[in-house]
DNA sequence: AATATTTTTTAGATTTGTCTAAATTATTTT
DNA sequence: AAAATAATTTAGACAAATCTAAAAAATATT
């Protein structure tokens, strides 16, 4: 099975904007798709007949399994490009999106999992957002080591995995604590230790003992 | 200006079909799209509106200059890709074509600009075919030195920078001549040696000193 | 509960890119 | 040079994805 830009593009945002239940309406969705309700309606029609919608009309419609598991897909190339475009090809968090519309689109699967395998398998995208594996499994915990998430882009702390007064005391020192927003700037493959930034601070190195036991999320857009 | 996908798989199709001179038929056009000669003729009007052919009814067509433009532009992109897929992905010679199709349509300058300097500005893709530049030059001379070819793609030796007794000697030793078919097998950075292979037989090394000197070009489709 | 308002759907039109079948122009053969 | 053949174009149709305007259903208001 493979589909149109045009309906890939229904899944995702339907995706996206029903929750763990709840019903989507066609209002919401040529909101979010900058389109008529009418034309919502004839591609809610064509999404039903393909079994990937349950929908009745006038009762709103949420992604059926077979649907939920496209809108996966959709999302695993979408987050995956953004992760190479901000890792590898050096863009600025904000530009990534956008790009990553168009990219997402091409369907390969050999190319999405060899370009998973170039990225050495990352289970989150630049905004913080879970990378769903080949299966369709995503990770559930948003919390993220700070030894793995991608470089120069702000997330905050919410989790010491060490509670030692030796460890705090390094924290302490560094100015870090539950809810600091920092950034990774650089990694040095030779001892895996990580250059760190604070706001507009001085940045300083964390050894790899250290960093491993520090965890953050992504930001919470307000 | 931007261009539909079909409009551009049209103009590739008519640049790579027009040599220096002479016109292009809307029956090879038709045959090389896999479309029907109408679908042609009703492309071709379209895309003289928009000023990117030279074309009278009946009597064949070419690109306009500005057609060229958008013609390398398009080529720039797909060869860009080869490269990506054949070098990063590690994806084989004959299967980066078919995904390059998909990637080449996707418009986003900024998006090929920073690709091309994350490969390294390469001027030849896996298949020895020159990539244009931002502006649209391409390398005109098919020679390219072995130490900037892709891995793994068999190419033509045509040509040998240094013709002394010594070089020869080793030349020779190797089993390699003019119109020897070779295939760089890795690049090791440390001394910028080279590991060669011809058929196949079993690998050997070749130093920068030599590599430097030897020169091939793509294999011509028969 | 009846009316007014909002949401959703239907009906019919439009654009892009394709097609088939028929008409036209060019080329080749005798 | 006329007839036959081949290439090209025109005319009209179709599918996908969108739109507007009007109708139908659901929801909110008095």
């Amino acid at each position: 099975m493979t589909y149109s830009t045009s309906e890939e593009n229904y899944i995702k945002a339907i995706y996206h904007l029903q929750g763990d239940e709840g019903m989507v309406t066609t209002n919401e969705l040529s909101a979010e798709l900058k389109t008529r309700p009418a034309s919502v309606t004839d591609m809610l029609k064509k999404l039903k007949t393909k079994k990937l919608l349950n929908y009745e009309k006038y009762q709103g419609f949420r992604l059926s399994n077979d649907g939920r598991k496209v809108a996966l897909g959709i999302i695993r190339r979408h987050r995956l490009w953004e992760f190479f475009l901000s890792e590898k090809l050096k863009f600025s968090w904000d530009e990534v999106h956008e790009v990553a519309e168009q990219l997402e689109h091409v369907t390969s699967k050999k190319l999405i999992d060899k370009l998973d395998e170039f990225l050495g398998f990352p289970r989150f995208d630049p905004h913080g957002d879970p990378i769903p594996d080949q299966h369709g499994k995503i990770a559930t915990h948003e919390r993220v080591c700070i030894t793995v998430i991608p470089l120069n882009h702000v997330m905050e702390v919410c989790h010491v995995g060490n509670q030692t007064a030796e460890m705090l005391d390094i924290l302490k020192h560094n100015d870090i604590s539950m809810g600091t927003r920092l950034e990774v700037r650089k990694k040095f493959n030779f001892d895996n230790s990580l250059e760190i930034r604070i706001g507009r601070h001085q940045p300083f190195i964390l050894s790899e003992a250290v960093a491993r036991h520090v965890w953050v999320k992504k930001i919470e857009r307000s």
